[in-house]
DNA sequence: CTTCAAATGTAGCCAGCGCTACACTTGAAG
DNA sequence: CTTCAAGTGTAGCGCTGGCTACATTTGAAG
């Protein structure tokens, strides 16, 4: 991914050039772009293994959104090459959707795991998961990883 | 904040009514409205701490957004009674708008505090809380807070 | 084979949040 | 008082992600 500074905002051109001052920012609306994308193949890879199919009606109402929406994203996940699909048929995941889906299951159990080993009650954990994983670094992933081992032990 | 359903998810009409079957994702979507406005505030806060006062191309060099997109958003706020301005005058939070910093500082040092004592470091954490803090329910909080709290004694 | 409900597709509207380009204000330096 | 750079405002564009309304396709029941 590019890194696009705009006109206003032309990072001090003092010295580095690497790593802009103070823009942490930045890195959340890039992430904020396939927050959307990685919840979908979550759910998708969940319908097909309950349902062994995965029909956009599904998925519309696992999102609480209308059936137009979860269309409109499906279409921006197939240009980008994470799902496959028919008109009026299934949808199935590309190997790249399944590549995301399987990681994105992976930051989820551990994020969920370690929040209820934290004493969160189950449900509340569920619903904090849903949103906090998109924001868990590797690092802090591997240290809840840690955490929860330490505490298995 | 009334509960808008689809058209086309309509929550089984079965019995209950009350807590939809699956929609953890519909409060995420809500949560998303206040996020950018919780960061908003925070930085305002920030900066007339350190500066004194609140300038708009000073918010949008923290965000690394043009100075066009940082006046709309604080539009957005004014329009919604979290900030106060005149035409290029300094930019000053409401009481209400004062209420929210306060609040997301506070969340926003337990989660950092508390991903420190997980062992992630500082710059992680850092970046890391930036994005989580808004995922993070109050029982979660209060379950950081504690496990803070046992690991000081 | 027909019918009909459910699923899917399409057109078009709105708001949020990015941007560039250009116009206007302000305030300090001359 | 003038000048000029920095800050601010405004017009207009693009993409994402919501929606309703309406059209089309599918597949099962008759």
């Amino acid at each position: 991914m590019i890194f696009l500074t705009p006109a206003d905002a032309p990072m001090r051109k003092t010295t580095s050039q690497k790593k802009p001052a103070k823009n942490q920012h930045a890195s959340v609306r890039e992430d904020h772009a396939t927050e959307l994308a990685q919840d979908y193949v979550e759910a998708i890879d969940d319908l097909i293994r309950e349902d062994g199919t995965c029909r956009l009606i599904e998925i519309a109402r696992r999102f609480a959104v209308s059936h137009v929406t979860a269309n409109r994203t499906l279409a921006r996940l197939k240009r980008d090459g994470l799902v496959e699909s028919q008109p009026y048929g299934p949808i199935t995941l590309t190997s790249h959707g399944k590549r995301m889906a399987q990681a994105a299951r992976r930051r989820h159990k551990i994020v969920l795991d370690f929040l209820i080993s934290l004493g969160v009650d189950e449900e509340t954990a569920a619903s904090d998961a849903e949103g906090m994983e998109h924001h868990v670094s590797k690092k802090t992933l591997a240290a809840m990883a840690r955490s929860l081992r330490r505490r298995t032990e």
